[in-house]
This record gives structure tokens, sequence and C-alpha cells, in this order.
DNA sequence: TTGTAGGCGTTATCAT
DNA sequence: ATGATAACGCCTACAA
């Protein structure tokens, strides 16, 4: 049985079989013009029958319009973005937009490589989650086509567009509070954000908003208690296992080691943890730690894992309900509420040993 | 700055500005045809800054292509999907193809939506992972439309295309032969597999190939030490936290409760881990455990969990390989090998308690 | 090498 | 209510 590659049925064709004119089948179709309730009838069997769907590809031509979004995220991987996206599907569906997705693996090239694809597949609007606030030229870009852009977890100042995200740093603020209290003082904060070799210094311009955030708070809660960051425990450009595995080594070769690590979110938390696992240190015997997103894995640990819960899926929806408000004519975009995230001290926290 | 809703330049505006005709200026941009290099150089000079970008939409209405595949994932949250998809991404970047996803949030009405949707944006072909396979009318009308069908994960022997999968049942018998041999006679098997109310009975025809797998594998290894297995053991159904926690409830209220739990994937271990900590049982000691897919969190959990390890990238790669092939004119498409599941045991087993 | 004219499948406008 | 006819932006003969 080989696939026929039977063209598919066109208007005209219904229209033909019908026998009525093409633009009476198109009415009859479309929700547009008057038809009579026969033509209608006639029209809609022939269509039926010869099995016929619209070519929306010839539609968007006309109307400029797709009903269609794009969403382009870091990695399906990260179950944050998982959630997200069905905050934004979900939102999207009812109001009668179809939403496509691509996946750039922590890619940035594959990011601008997204962007394109969809700008070209002409979505009517874009969120997007951007790797970093460096390379924006291609965000520019949406812009200058005319298509709305809602940014996804992340905002960047020089843009002309609104971003849906949590403001974190309150709750980081917290946490570490929380570990001082207990006694900490030498506390890392490990994250994947790519510095391109730059090291941590006060002040220093984070190209990721949500990372530089969760710094802020941070160092809020640090100064609190008079201390100093410092590069050699705030550490970035932890992607993969092993150069994770890499950094933990060195952090643990330090004069005086960190007692507690912060991991900036459920991806990066999972490295360092197997790190730790693999070098026998225990939690929170030997170092105290604490974790950004609230994977569901976390409170089936030993310990249950403290972590700075965010409300993911909310900040899809928020997200999307921007979008389609500019969608739907409103301008200037209103910048949505922004979440808030919250500490749950669980029993990976504990006063340091030595 | 508001944004101008100019209209995106268009072949003939190019061709205006470079003072040559229509068809020059659509040679000199596609790839196609003879042009002067004096004209070439005119014409891309004035795309360059009228930021001219092709409308692929009205080239897919004359090509017949779009040069991009369609996937339909059951929910993106399932690590499974996510490690796929990055298979078929990188195998159909490489080829040219542009890879759009829809996620149906394990909903198998979404699922339908998700196939038509795709049609209709004429996807040149279409990798899904079937929800179920009592429902497939979906995907006949892929056929029917002549675009190439893959399924991922699972496969449906009424359907007109081939599968990318693991052969996972030896692999499920030996993690249950070592379930077995380590004591345990009652073992349960959990799955959030839908089946209408249908409660499990030998033979039963189990509407997902995938479970249909791990079944056939766990029943072999039962039997060989003449142990039958029960429906009282042998539990579908299980989606969401509470609904798992009820089935865990039942199972422990049972004349002899199992000693050994098999959960079907990732994301349903989750929840049955999370009831089983509620209810103060550890594993191994009063629970044994495996779990099928080899989760990053599963070595950290404490002890380390075993579990049946697919190697899931790769299925993502066999799929878009076997998808591209006939896109590129193999008729018929060839099955790919399937591939092979393996059991690794860590430290979740003991002998059963009493 | 270049331009003209027609077609892809829709929607939209205009008479009838 | 209906049917021609043009328009959308691109590709593809075909003729010049």
């Amino acid at each position: 049985m080989i696939p026929q590659k039977t063209r598919p049925a066109t208007i005209a064709d219904v229209a033909r079989r019908a026998g009525v004119s093409k633009s009476s089948a198109a009415r009859a179709l479309g929700s547009y013009g008057t038809v009579s309730a026969a033509a209608r009838e006639k029209v809609q069997a022939a269509a039926e029958e010869l099995g016929y769907r619209p070519n929306v590809l010839a539609r968007s031509i006309n109307t400029g319009e797709t009903k269609t979004i794009g969403v382009v995220v870091g990695d399906i991987e990260n179950d944050y973005f998982g959630l997200a996206t069905r905050g934004i599907s979900d939102i999207a569906k009812k109001a009668g937009y179809d939403v496509i997705l691509i996946n750039t693996s922590e890619n940035p090239e594959a990011e601008v490589d997204a962007v394109r694809i969809l700008l070209e597949k002409r979505v009517d609007g874009l969120i997007v989650a951007p790797a970093t606030a460096l390379v924006t030229d291609h965000l520019q870009d949406t812009h200058r086509a005319g298509v709305p852009l809602v940014l996804l977890d992340r905002q960047i100042e020089t843009l002309p567009a609104v971003s849906a995200s949590v403001h974190i740093a309150p709750a980081a603020k917290e946490a570490t509070s929380t570990l001082l209290a207990a006694g900490h003082r030498r506390i890392a904060f490990i994250s994947s954000l790519q510095t391109h070799g730059e090291t941590y210094r006060p002040g220093m311009r984070i190209p990721v908003s949500s990372v530089q955030d969760r710094l802020t708070g941070i160092v809020d809660g640090l100064q609190q208690y008079g201390v100093e960051p410092t590069k050699d425990l705030i550490r970035f450009n932890a992607l993969g296992e092993r150069v994770t595995a890499r950094i933990i080594d060195e952090l643990l070769a330090l004069e005086s080691p960190p007692t507690a690590i912060l991991a900036s979110d459920g991806l990066i938390a999972l490295d360092v943890l197997l790190a730790l696992q693999h070098r026998n240190l225990e939690i929170p015997k030997n170092m105290s730690f604490v974790m950004f997103d609230d994977a569901r894995w976390a409170q089936l640990m030993t310990p249950p894992l403290s972590v700075i819960a965010q409300p993911i899926y909310e900040v899809g929806v928020s997200a999307a309900t921007a979008l389609l408000q500019v969608l739907a004519g409103a301008y200037p975009a209103a910048s949505p509420a922004r979440l808030k995230a919250r500490f749950i001290n669980r029993k990976s926290i504990c006063p340091p040993s030595e």
C-alpha cells in the first residue's frame, strides 16, 4: 500500500463537487459572508467526503496572521521550562492560539536560529528565555519585524520587551540568612551561567537577570552579617557534570573551604550533589545545601533538601497572558506583576561541623 | 518608540530598490537560475538594507515542502522525552530540517490537536509518541495526507508506520529475576497507562507497546519462578500524585502486600517514592524498589536506586534518521534496529523482611 | 542574462 | 445569496 502522493483537496475541488462557485464554498467553510443553508450543507458534505483541510499557509499569506505563538527555551530538560511551557500552552490554547516550541539545548547560536525560524514561520508573537543579555540582535529583529516579544524568566533592560519573571532576591536572601544564622560564613554559589572566563567581583554585570537577582539576594544577606562575597566562592560556568565536579574540587581545596553550597537551579544541583556523593561528603553533616527550584526529587533525598521554590507554571501563564494582550491590541504592553519565590527550609542545613 | 506595523519587505520591494525585475531578484536571492554578478550584488545590497526575509509560507505553497519536521510528545516534563527530542533535533538540523515541537500534557485529545496543527502547517514529516494504540484516526490521517510518520518509543501494529523504540523486555525480566532471586514473591508493577477501568488479566491487550514490553519481561521472569501475575499487583491508571498514593494504600492493605515495587517510568517513580516516604516506609528495608529510566536523581537517593536504563537520546536519533530516509525518497521505510535497555542493580533491592 | 505571465490556495472586493 | 476577479508573496516556465 504505497502512500498516494495524492494532492490534498483544495477549496476549488470542494466547490466543484458541491456544484457551487469557489467563493461560495469559501464562505461556507470559513465563517464570513453569507451563504444559504442549502449551499452550506452541500459544501460541508463535499468537504467531508474529500477530507478537505484548509491550507493555513495560503490563508496566512492573505491574513498576515498565523494564530501561532513561538516559544524558545534554553533547555527542555530543565523541569523549569517544562512547567513554564505548560503554563504558556494552557493559556494560549484558550485564546485560540497554537504553540510551537523550539529547544536550544543551552546553545546561544541555536537560540538565534530558533528565533529566525519562528519569525520565518511568521508566528504572531514570541516568548523567549534569552540565554544572555549580551547578544540581543536576534531579539531586536523581532521588534523590527513588528512581532511582539515577551521574555521568560529573564529581563533585558535594553530591549523593548516586557518580561514575565520571578522576584527571587528576597527568598534568596532569606535562604542565605538562614545559613548565616546557622553559623556558616563560607557560602558558595554555583551557577551554569556563562561568563567567558570572567570571575566574580562585586558590582559585576551579570548578563542573565534571573542569576543577577539570585546574587543580589545572596550578597544582601551576606553583607547583613558583614560577610563579603568573594570570587573564590561565587562560581560560574558550571556546565555539565565534569566541569561542575572540577569546581567542587577547587572549592574543597581552598584554604578555608565552603561549609554550605547554593545551587543556582535544579540541573546544576544534580551535578553538585553527584560530585559531593562521589567525594563521600554527606549533607548536611559535611556540607549544608540549598538549591533554587523545588524539583520533585528534592524532598525525596536524605535528608530532604531545602529549596527556593518558584511558581514556574504561573510564570508561563503570566508570559502568555502578557503576549496575548499585546496581540489583542494593547499598547504599550503592560509589564506583568512579578511573582514571588519562597524559601522552603527542609533538612539540608545544619551548623558547620568545625 | 511604537513598533511600526511596517509590512515586511517582499521580493518586489527588493527588486524595485535594486532596479531589476522581480524574477531577477528572486534568482539572486534563491539559489536557482542564473544572474549576472552585478545584478546579484545590487539585489543583495538592497535586500540587506530592507531587512528582507523570504516568506517561507509563500515559498512552501509552491514547493510543497516546508523543510520542517513536527514532533509530538506526551509530556515534555518527562526527562525521557526531553532527551529523545534532543536526539531528534541534532539529527534533523544536520540534514537542514527545522524541528517544531508540541507537547500534549498526557492528554489524548491534545495529541489529536497537535497532529492536526502540524499537518496544517504542512510539516514534511512527523514523529509521534502516541498516547494509546486505541485511537489512531489522527495517525491514519497523516498517512492519508502523504506525510511520513515515525513512532517514538511505542509501536502500533495496525499503522503503516515504522517505530523507533527500545527492546526493554529482557532487562525487565532481568530486574524481575533479581527480585525473585532475592526472595520476593509479591512484586507490584505500577504504571500511569490509562486502561479505562480495565484491570490486569493475563493476555490482556495493552494499548501502549512500551508498557506491554515491560510487562512481557516481568511476567516472563515471574513465571520462570512459578509466580502468577495478578490484577491486585499489576496496577494501571496511576496518573498524578494523589491517585498513585491511593494505589499504594490499596497495595499495602492487601492480605499479603507486595514486598517489592517496579515503577513504570521516572515520573511515576517520583509519585510512588513520595507516597512511600509519607507512610514512613524505607527502601529497601520495608520495600524493594526498581524503576524504569535512569533518571539522574536515581543514583542520588539513599540508597541509590536500581534502574532499567534506556538509551533515550539514541531513540531520538534513530527516529529522526528513519524519518529522514523516507523524506530522502526511501520506500518502504526501513524499520530501525531496536535498541537495548539494561538493568543497573544499585542498592534498592534486598531480601524481604518477613 | 533578463523580463513577462501564470500558478500555488486562500481571503477579500465587487458587481450581479 | 452568489459568482467573477484581484490580491497575498513566492516560484517556474517561457519568451525575449
